[in-house]
DNA sequence: TATGAATGAGCATTCATTCAT
DNA sequence: CATGAATGAATGCTCATTCAT
């Protein structure tokens, strides 16, 4: 095997691309990695600075535009990124045997979860921005579009109210959701990883001034 | 003409100042209004530019500045200026006699109206704004506060749950509140006012889950 | 008269607005001639930089884009004013009475005379440029125009040769003129303005080799 | 296989090496070429990236610099080899027996075909540009000698006006060739080839306001 | 030697803020 | 006080050039 390997006389070895080619996706993955902080740290496009994510991906600031036509660009990609980590992670836990109970929990400990991988990125990608910037409303749409489809199947199957329109019912319950997290993440001693999850499970189950 | 002008017996100064007072007072309201805008358009004082502010009211530029320090103080005033208005209007609806669902009803009613007439700026005041920007998360503070007190009572009165942690039942309720109603404001089609007003009540008592 | 003037009781003056918008014409038209300056030391808009234009009209940066949209805005201005001093100067010539040679001897004089007095600008104004700036060709061909009608008039009253196209015939010696002139500037002291004015006299009516 | 490849018997070496100069020299031909067509595109050195020519030339920015110290150097080489081309052209035109007309035509035609032949750049070549761009004037320079040279003749043997100072004659009459070219080539569809040369035939010879 | 990713100085443009009128 | 022209620091982006592979 090793000979057969090695028979190419010469000629430019195949495997020369590939290593300047993953030199690059490195440069790149650091690059969306810094952006994602200073995006985050700054709370949008907006104040981020392109030197300062070159910097603290410890690049020049051109090398910036030889991957990203310009900051919006980048902005795209890191909620991109994002969005499709929680979708996958949502849709993982949607294929979960067991009861309602069990199958809730699991979703809440999958958004929870990525509320502590991504950190300060998450208030970006969930945040209400302004409406001329669509991508941030993206991840919210998804989940909710999730979320009612969920709804509504629970319905038919007589498990939840009928009274409630899936539509209206799966925004307010993500807003509650990521509302808590937001302010869990960003005051994560207040209170235990438990605490929130079983928060959100009751809340979601008998609402907030429900009786035992 | 110039007789005229000068009859004013003594008392005039004291009106005439009064009066110089009251233009400047409405100068500042319309740069107060304007800015609302200007940051409601823009998603936050970062994308607003002062000149379009002072564009907006009517004044010069440099108008704007001898009515505030900078930017970031006239941005304070219209957050300031918003909470007043919603603490208010809360407080209000606290004071109403009735049972559980009137008192409820009354408070979401108040919600839902602060949020028909403030419109854009609504969003603003509620985002979860970057960290560097303590002035965003006062409303909202406010709010929770407001809500975990009534909380903390009506569990006491043995009306609600015990098991919730009135903060963070606080916290998840005002998001799933304002997340629904940033929402409608952006899509008011999608929505009846009364359909948001009962999706909020049944959720608040039921949950999103709950059994009829 | 003096007292007629005064009669304005305390009311602002209208020259007050005046003062404000003559010093502003001032800035704006040192920076068209600083402008022109630069776009002459560097070759056209390419190599002139908007700072060294400010900085030339003792002016900040900034100033400039209170004055034009950006630096191409600059350059079409200052295209503009020299067609319109050209061109000014080309149609008064023509008014002018006597025989062929006077009036010819007072176009070459009205020609070379912007020659020498727009300098290095001239070089621009009248340099075949790159195609993709349409602004540089407006003089040339403007005068073009002019000439082309002078010698179709000239064929149609049998002053002239019939075998010439006017327009070639004016684009050619339009080229002539002012290829000699853009030399001169260059090099001033190779030729005397006199020899200059009646080398192109000589060979507007006899040829390059024409027999005496 | 070794072997076979070792069986050059010091010959090789000398075949080698050429193949790798030729290969080398037609990259290097390839750059110039497309050196010219970038440089006439954008106007002149100013606007032409060297990744564009580099592009334009089917090989990696890098591999410029290995042909070429900078862009300037490369602008040089273009204009020497246009420059070299226009003499050798017109050079051999002057060998050409007849008399005057013959010669004349055979000129001109030779003028006309380079401006055919290197299209836009012909505009650059001859272009007045800016001065601190001296490569650009040596092509006109050269021309003008040689004229001037002819003209002198002339007139020493007694065919030309003995009024004209030959070098002004040269100057201004080669601005008349070039301007009238340059614009052909821009609008090839206004003028045949046959009008265009005998234009500048007549021109030379009895100017434009020659009688018949 | 060719490659093309990385570099960083350079430049255009914006916008909060100042200040003479 | 209001005005709006002027300011200049800040920042996005370009592109000639270098250099490790």
């Amino acid at each position: 095997m090793k000979p057969l390997k090695s028979v190419n006389f010469g000629k430019r070895d195949k495997v020369a691309k590939p290593l300047r080619e993953q030199a690059r996706a490195k440069t790149r993955a650091k690059l969306v990695t810094a952006g994602a902080t200073e995006f985050a740290l700054h709370g949008g496009v907006q104040g981020a600075r392109v030197t300062d994510i070159a910097k603290r991906a410890g690049v020049a600031a051109g090398t910036f535009y030889t991957h990203f036509e310009d900051k919006e660009v980048l902005f795209v990609e890191v909620m991109e990124n994002g969005t499709a980590t929680v979708l996958a992670g949502l849709k993982a836990t949607q294929g979960i045997k067991g009861d309602q109970a069990t199958r809730d929990r699991a979703a809440m400990e999958g958004v929870v979860g990525f509320a502590e991988a991504y950190g300060a990125l998450f208030r970006i990608m969930l945040s209400r921005g302004s409406s001329d910037n669509p991508m941030q409303q993206s991840v919210m749409e998804a989940i909710v579009k999730l979320r009612k489809i969920e709804l509504k199947a629970g319905q038919e199957a007589g498990m939840f109210r009928q009274d409630l329109n899936p539509e209206l019912a799966a925004r307010t319950e993500v807003g509650a959701v990521f509302h808590l997290l937001d302010w869990w993440i960003a005051h994560p001693k207040k209170a235990s990883r438990e605490e929130i999850i079983s928060t959100l499970m009751t809340i979601r189950r008998f609402g907030v001034e429900g009786k035992e």
